[in-house]
This record gives C-alpha cells, sequence and structure tokens, in this order.
DNA sequence: ACCTGAACACCGTTCAAGT
DNA sequence: ACCTGAACACCGTTCAAGT
C-alpha cells in the first residue's frame, strides 16, 4: 500500500523519540520506510513541513489533556487553568527528544497551535481580563513554558525529574501570583 | 599572521549577523578567513564548540550592560535589578539573528553564564529571599526572557519592535510582580 | 605551531522517468 | 497517484603530510 502523510509522521516521530532531532534525516527516515528518500516529498514539501506536522501533533497531545483534566476536575478557578495548560504544555513536550526545541522552531503556528494559545487567552478574560493583557498574559505562560522545557531538554542534566517538576511548579506559582496582581486591579 | 581563537569567533559572528545562523557552516567560516576548513579544527574543537563561544560572548555583552545601568542608576531596589537583568539580557540576544537559540541551544552553561545567573540569583537574595527559591525564582526571569526571545526571533513577525517590546515588558512586570509576593512572606 | 590536501561519511532537495 | 534513479550542491570532521 502506498505512503500518505500519516504514515510518514508516525515514522518520522518514531524515529525522533529513538535518535532525537539531530540524529532525524530525510536518508534514515526513507530507509525506515522502506523507500527512496525522494519519495518524501511527494508527502511533505520539505523537511520543515514534517516537523510542523510534528510540532502540531505534540499540540494536538497537549490540548486533549486539557480537555481531559478539565472535565475530570472542573473548579472553575482561572488559577488551576492556567497551572493545567501549563502542565499539559510542558508534559507534551517532554514526551519527546528535543520536543520543546521542535515546538519552538516550527516555522508558523498552526491551527492547533493558535487554538491552543486562544484556549488559554479565552480562561485568563473570562477571569476578568480583558483584551491586550489578556494576550500578553497567554503569552506570559507559554513563554514560560517553553523558556524552561527548553533549557531542562537541551542540557542532559543529572538533577531528577522530581526536582525538576518542583522547579516548574514554584516558577508556575510565581508566574500565576504575578498574573493574579493584574486580575485584582 | 596566524589565525587565533579569537579571529575565527569574530569573522563567525560577522557571518552570523549577515546569514542566521542555518547559513552557518564551518566551510563558509573558512572561506571568509582566506583557509581551508579544516584548519579550523586547529582553534576550535568543533562547531558546536564555536557556537558555545558565541553564546559566551553575547552573555559578557549582557553582563557588561548590568553593570554599566546599575552603575548609572543605582536604585537598590530588587525589583529594578532584575528588570535590568532581563532587558540586559534580551537584548544582547536580539543584537544577533537566532541568537536567543545559540543561547538556548548551547552545549553547557559556560563560565559567563554562570556568573550571569549567579549574579541575578544573588540579587533575589538581597531582597530577602533565601536558598532554594532564590535559585528557583532566577530560573523564572530566565525561562522567560529565554522562551519570549526565541519565539520573538524564530517567527519573523511583522509586529514592530516597540509592539514587542511593550509585550515583552507587560510579561516582565507579572512576572516580578509574582517575585514580589514571594518576597514578602 | 599552524595549515593544506584530500578524503570519509554524510546531508536536503529536485526531477525526469518509470509504473 | 506515487515512487525510483540519479544527480546537484552542499555539510562536519579527521588526519597524514607539509611548512
Amino acid at each position: 500500500m502506498p505512503l500518505n502523510q500519516a504514515t510518514v509522521l508516525d515514522a518520522a516521530m518514531a524515529l525522533l523519540d529513538e535518535t532525537g532531532l539531530d540524529e532525524l534525516s530525510t536518508r534514515k527516515l526513507a530507509e525506515r520506510l522502506g523507500v527512496r528518500v525522494g519519495a518524501l516529498y511527494w508527502h511533505y514539501a520539505s523537511k520543515q513541513a514534517l516537523l510542523d506536522a510534528i510540532a502540531e501533533r505534540i499540540l494536538t497531545r497537549a490540548m486533549a489533556d486539557v480537555a481531559k483534566t478539565k472535565a475530570a476536575c472542573p473548579t472553575g478557578a482561572w488559577q488551576d487553568d492556567v497551572i493545567c495548560f501549563a502542565h499539559a504544555h510542558r508534559d507534551a513536550m517532554l514526551a519527546h527528544p528535543d520536543g520543546a526545541r521542535i515546538i519552538a522552531t516550527m516555522s508558523a503556528p498552526g491551527t492547533i497551535a493558535l487554538a491552543f494559545i486562544g484556549e488559554l487567552t479565552a480562561a485568563l478574560g473570562a477571569a476578568g481580563m480583558s483584551g491586550l493583557d489578556a494576550d500578553a498574559c497567554a503569552d506570559v505562560v507559554t513563554s514560560y513554558v517553553n523558556g524552561f522545557t527548553i533549557e531542562e531538554q537541551a542540557r542532559r542534566t543529572s538533577v531528577s525529574r522530581a526536582l525538576r517538576d518542583a522547579a516548574f511548579t514554584t516558577g508556575l506559582s510565581v508566574v500565576v501570583d504575578g498574573l493574579a496582581v493584574r486580575t485584582t486591579r
């Protein structure tokens, strides 16, 4: 049966998981699929387009996690929403090697990325923040999460996952506290 | 006269400024220096070592800016210190194409990077934050700055520098507000 | 000490031609 | 519609040998 975008993407993510981004080449991917390199370009216009598809898939997973968590525990407090978004975002990136780098270097925010940040902005708007402020504040959250996770994944640090989780959570609470100041004035 | 580490580094930064990170190859660098590729490996063990040197130079510039600003206007308020650090950090990265990406993907934090984060941590410690908290809080600041600036440089956005500055400053004030609640309890 | 020459083992991308 | 074959224009790195 012929290849399609989904099969290529699946193989690319498997290769990513095994080797990391630096070793993810179109040629190795072609070999894994039992096909010549050129064949890939029928399904994706470029390697970057394929990486963008990986990024979208990672963020799709993050959004699904948000939906699930909110369904299981609908507290209604905007702080919990923000915390939920941030953890889902980081977890989805940590699930694959160099996940944060792939998100950070994607060529343009796709539909999923826009939806993700849109939902976060809406959650902040519901907290009584209006317009420009909500946009900028959603940006603080995603910038922090991206910055933290990129660093975390780049240096293969010796510090345990538990300690890194604690540092992340502490930093996140700082951000949330800062947002709270903005909400109450 | 023979090449040395500084000459190679200068040429690499000039090439970076002209072409960006993706076009910065050892071969183009060698051509610019009037030398064969292999010659570079006498001065730097690898391309990554050269990129690390670029990262160090960028952070050196950031630290110099911090020192200058503090000398010119020594307010003593820790909030001003944090804001000063963050702006110097971002400005130094924005001064070169893909500057933030180079910082984020450097193989290990060098002496300068450690000094930079050390000074920031000390400033927070002087604000009455102790130990682990000061570490984690310094991390929020640098994570935010890195995350924001990577995004900013990655997508060659059409939004003006002034608007991006405003968004950065708003986000930074959120972080500072969050740090303040930690300082006063 | 510093560099050349030349190779090794790779890359991403394109495109006529096949089926 | 989907893939092969084969090329094009590159990469980073190593290392004997030269000066």
